[in-house]
DNA sequence: GAAATTTTATGATATTTGTCATAATATGTA
DNA sequence: TACATATTATGACAAATATCATAAAATTTC
């Protein structure tokens, strides 16, 4: 099995603050799963035992609304920490997480956490940086769902989905998202997802193949928001 | 001046997680500020110096969106810290906080914050866990813009506003905000924020003498949820 | 206390978005 | 391959919301 001393991943988180012995002890008790497409890691309500480290792969977390629908909180991926903050608050988790491709996550439990947090300061700041970034990114969030129309957040996503996880050698997006996807994401209905990136097509602003989409203008994107 | 030690509001926020000693300290280099309504106590790019707790009255934390409206991200009020991200993310704040009503705000120098963050276990702790908590609550709110209507929001915002502030003797809503402000919290525009008040006055839901806003039926307006 | 200004209120209308229906296409599976 | 199923696509229409205009009421200012 690998370990965490000699994963890059680390780097992208906060364990990046452990001492080397605090590692070794995490890489000790961790394991390392391999999630698949559609698996769900947790479920909103579920009480976490630990934290889950993405070596690779995305997961889309989500919650569910009053009126049924599932709302795309957040993508966590490569580098990414999930359940910090349920570990943290020692209340169940209010997300779910569901693997958007296949994934290898390592879990790593809360005991060893919490005592790391408790006697590393380096450690317990760089979360809470991490958690103050989340924040903002979250209010930030907020606003553009509250002030920005329908049309607006599509482009914001297809250009931070293309900004976050490249595209593969044809231009296509790397991250294959489904409609559905994007409009729970973006806070629509299915249907208005689909809308919207046909009449993005017929603009030219990006052009797709089945499932796959390309962004042609990103310029033009832009200048939606 | 008014001592830390002796000051109630403390057992609202992380200060109390401080020693004896570390909140003496604070009581040393805090300064007490009168924020009269209206009042301005920082702005979005604004570099903070310290934290602010606040000992009375209620403030509003905004952020300009790209179509040039403001939008309430947060309401903080008594025992509440204002600033806590910034101190810890080391950035400007992304955040404008406006004063409601008249407010009595104590300000801590930034250093003592950050030494006591460094030195005290408990206190990281403690603000970790607040900041965990206002994710989560960011998030639920997120879930709420992208999922529940206006008349929903505008419902859940009045519920919230009497939860959270309580009512004068006459029944109404003692946090007295404009129908402004109610529009800029649910994230829509100020005429149909009032035209959705009108309608809940009609339903019976509230009634309203000037800008002031009484419950009638609360029951009524949960089920709008 | 009267004038000026801001806030609240409401109508008319345009735009955005959701919903339901149905078809076309893609994808998985026996 | 062919069938079953899921996903994408599009039309028609209804509902929600924004915008612009204007008036009434409340509040501030001199």
């Amino acid at each position: 099995m690998s370990k965490c001393e000699q994963c890059i991943v680390r780097q992208f988180n906060s364990l990046k603050a452990l001492t080397k012995e605090e590692l070794m002890r995490v890489s000790a008790c961790k394991t390392t799963q391999i999630v698949k497409k559609g698996d769900v890691l947790f479920e909103e309500g579920d009480v976490l035992n630990g934290i889950y480290c993405i070596r690779d792969g995305v997961c889309k977390m989500t919650k569910l609304s009053e009126n049924g629908k599932d709302q795309v909180v957040k993508l966590a991926f490569k580098g990414g920490m999930v359940g910090q903050r349920s570990l943290v608050s020692g209340e169940p988790t209010n997300l779910t997480a569901v693997a958007v491709n296949d994934m290898q996550i390592c879990f790593v439990p809360k005991t060893e956490i919490l005592q790391d947090l408790q006697k590393n300061p380096n450690f317990s700041l760089d979360v809470l940086k991490t958690m103050a970034a989340d924040l903002k990114n979250a209010d930030d969030q907020l606003v553009d769902m509250a002030q920005k129309n329908v049309k607006q957040r599509l482009a914001d996503t297809l250009l931070y989905v293309e900004e976050k996880f490249g595209t593969d050698k044809d231009g296509f997006l790397f991250l294959t998202l489904s409609r559905e996807d994007y409009a729970s994401i973006v806070g629509t209905a299915t249907e208005s997802a689909i809308r919207i990136l046909s009449q993005f097509k017929k603009l030219g602003l990006i052009s797709t193949k089945g499932k796959q989409i390309k962004l042609e203008d990103k310029l033009g994107l832009q200048r939606m928001e």
